[in-house]
DNA sequence: TGGACGATTGACT
DNA sequence: GTCAATCGTCCAA
């Protein structure tokens, strides 16, 4: 049986947790499972969370309890997955930017209608590899058909830490998290 | 009820 | 590098 306590953890910890875990989707016949590369962090105090301002009907899932998902539409044209983190009534999330597909490239590609690092190297397209909707929102991903999958903390040495992409209030704090190792990484920070 | 604004992507110069 | 697509959400009026 996973161990999902560390998703009660403050966002910055658990995003940096869940670096390194799988999600499994169940779509019909097919199974599909990524490895997640990349996440940020998102707070109720944090200017930049869809939280900030209090609990609406499109927020009200970041207000359950840990390890349930949070589905928004970007842009009118995007749907992005996070993970519920932190204490219950507390709007509180991580934002899965990146991961790497480790099964059912096959139904990816034909999703994405692209292939190669394309498949999920952005939150947008993670969500379209892996038939995410909007409607998913409230689920609880201990279960299918959406699973998340614990595994072993990544080293610390390999996690890179940098301010967030494509915000613009609380811009300059330090709360995205990625595999240096990891191909799908969606930015990399630019080397010194 | 109107309108500005995105936790983005892909096409194009 | 620039920029349009596209539409739900939220708040001002």
């Amino acid at each position: 049986m996973d161990d999902f306590s560390w998703l009660r953890l403050p966002a910055p910890e658990a995003a940096r947790r869940l670096l390194g875990c799988e999600l499994e989707r169940t779509l019909g016949p097919d199974t599909l499972r990524v490895k997640i590369v990349e996440t940020e962090a998102y707070s109720q105090d944090d200017p930049a969370s869809h939280t900030f301002n209090g609990r609406t009907p499109r927020n009200a899932a970041m207000f359950l309890s840990a390890g349930h998902a949070y589905v928004y539409l970007s842009y009118g044209i995007h749907s992005c997955l996070n993970i519920v983190v932190g204490r219950e009534g507390v709007g509180e999330g991580v934002l899965l930017r990146a991961a790497e597909p480790l099964e059912g490239l096959e139904t990816m590609r034909r999703l994405r209608g692209q292939d190669g690092r394309a498949l999920t190297n952005g939150p947008g397209k993670l969500g379209q590899a892996l038939g995410i909707e909007v409607g998913m929102s409230g689920h609880d991903v201990a279960l299918p058909p959406l699973r998340l999958i614990a595994r072993e903390p990544l080293a610390p040495e390999r996690v890179v830490v940098t301010t967030r992409i494509g915000i613009s209030k609380a811009a300059e704090l330090p709360r995205r998290f990625y595999d240096a190792e990891s191909t799908y990484v969606s930015v990399k920070a630019k080397r010194p």
